[in-house]
DNA sequence: TGCGCCCATGATAGTGGTTTTCATCTAGGG
DNA sequence: CCCTAGATGAAAACCACTATCATGGGCGCA
């Protein structure tokens, strides 16, 4: 095994790894990157999107679109398929499983005539730490 | 009931209405707007957004949000709460209803003590016309 | 330990979607 | 027919995100 990884490990990446794994939230990228500025970290804008980035790709973070349009990240438990039930005032999520929404997309989509079959669910609403 | 509604009919709201009349397939704004034009309506960009979001707003059209994030529109048949099987490639959409599923986002989320639940749910496919 | 290759970084500029601004236009009630 | 509040749209601002490219720093190797 000729490690294929070529990733190098950097004090940014570390930071942005860390950060995330102290958080419960999901967070845009500018909120990554404000925070880590806000705790001294020398880092610029462009490396939190590309690590981000990285760590998606990875299925090392979650990522999905706030209702904004823009993209949010959190570390997830789970590196299997789950969703998230997300609190729309602070971001904090936590994960689920559905096994039977599952096969019912998967079952819908084909009724349909649809092939290569994905499917957004996430649940929005209010956690009780704000309510 | 001295009528609410404030709501203006001019032509260019009519163009995009009627265009959306005639799609059964998500498509971005820009895209409308493009068609009008070539449709030889006389209609800004900035109007195109307006109606739309409009339309959003009255619950006349859905809007979801592409894998680039970007809104695409859709006349919804139902006014109804409902969900949608959408290509891919070409943006065509069906409605599907899901009653079970919409229990189920409920149930989930109040046993993690969320509350004014909303949800999103979207199955991404490539129709059979695509394939 | 020191060298050097090459990936990583980040300031800056660019891109693309969407919104704001504001001067002008017009639907439609009086 | 006139007046006015709402509608329009070109241009500019905005904002999230990406590409560029010169510089910096892991880490493999001697």
């Amino acid at each position: 095994m000729t490690a294929p990884r070529a990733l190098r490990a950097t004090k940014q990446r570390a930071a942005v790894s860390d950060l995330l794994d102290r958080l419960a939230d999901f967070r845009s990228a500018q909120e990554i990157h404000e925070e880590l500025r806000r705790q001294g970290e020398g880092i610029g804008l462009t490396t939190v999107y590309r690590t981000l980035q990285t760590l998606a790709d990875g299925g090392e973070v979650d990522v999905l679109r706030s209702a904004g349009g823009e993209a949010v990240y959190r570390r997830c438990e789970s590196s299997a398929h789950h969703h998230h039930v997300v609190c729309r005032r602070c971001g904090a999520a936590e994960e689920i499983d559905a096994p039977m929404v599952e096969s019912w997309a998967q079952e819908v989509a084909e009724k349909h005539g649809f092939s290569e079959i994905s499917h957004t669910v996430e649940i929005f609403g209010v956690c009780r730490a704000c309510t």
